[in-house]
DNA sequence: CTCCTTTGGTCAATCAGCTTGACCATATAG
DNA sequence: CTATATGGTCAAGCTGATTGACCAAAGGAG
């Protein structure tokens, strides 16, 4: 059995769902983000965040991911409101914009998932995820590009 | 069925075998490589490539592509010989170093993949490689990071 | 209550990897 | 033979990240 293929195909099969993904929110007007912003939005999309839990998520430092907010803030996807419970923190949400753009999101996702989904059908997407879930380490997701 | 998921599934999956591939190789004495420099390996393991074949398989610029190599030609791990077709072109070839690099990758892939493989058994491996084959667009790999 | 340490956030400078643009040498087509 | 295409490098610039310094508010210990 030859294992060593594996990462360049999941690399591959990643790489192609992302670009798929990204594609169809630029196809549907938002071309100022990149992938990485959608991983943000993602984070952002339940209840909002403040600055430092968008960079534990997204792994990288609290700088990049302010530097990231003020980005979003700029081009109108988010805004930053004074947190409830500590004065110091912001909790960064998304605008009516934002909101836009993620259902745009989860929208080209569907559309590129659904025909590979449906051919290869339910139980082994299950089979799928479960296989790659006990690969995943319980880490956080790095957005890479 | 929430398909919404599987992309930070994917990335999650690839970035853990990558990472732990990287640090297999780290741990074998290679502390001076990145990730992207394995899939540059990969291509020079079969006989050797220009910088614009390298450079294509790696999907940037043949300018990046000619950067990495005289990285990698410092590092002592790569070297460029005259291409016996053409007299501009260079063959770029891999040092003893850099098939030991190469066998020590192969081990971490390995040893990484072994255990998860051995836990879900063959036929699921197979079926997987299989549905993120069709997944993933015939076009080239990108090394992202 | 006051101190001291921890935590959330920003500003500034820097770095690594990649891109674009210009250019040269050789190959190849007409 | 000339003209264009291709392999490669040099140089400059950009982007997204990093490290380091700093400030304001929070939280624990005396």
């Amino acid at each position: 059995m030859e294992l060593l293929d594996l990462p360049a195909l999941l690399l591959g099969a990643a790489r192609s769902l992302v670009d798929g993904i990204d594609d169809g929110v630029r196809a549907r007007g938002f071309t100022d983000l990149r992938p990485a912003h959608g991983f943000a939005f993602a984070r952002l999309s339940s209840g909002g965040a403040t600055v430092v839990q968008l960079a534990d998520h997204l792994d990288v430092t609290k700088q990049a991911a302010s530097q990231m907010v003020e980005d979003l803030v700029s081009k109108g996807y988010v805004e930053r409101r004074p947190h409830p419970d500590d004065a110091r923190a912001r909790l960064i949400v998304l605008t009516e914009k934002g909101w836009a753009c993620t259902r745009a999101a989860d929208e080209a996702a569907e559309e590129v998932l659904r025909p590979w989904a449906d051919e290869i059908g339910p139980e082994r997407v299950a089979a799928l995820r479960a296989d790659l879930a006990r690969l995943a380490t319980p880490g956080r997701l790095r957005p890479i590009w």
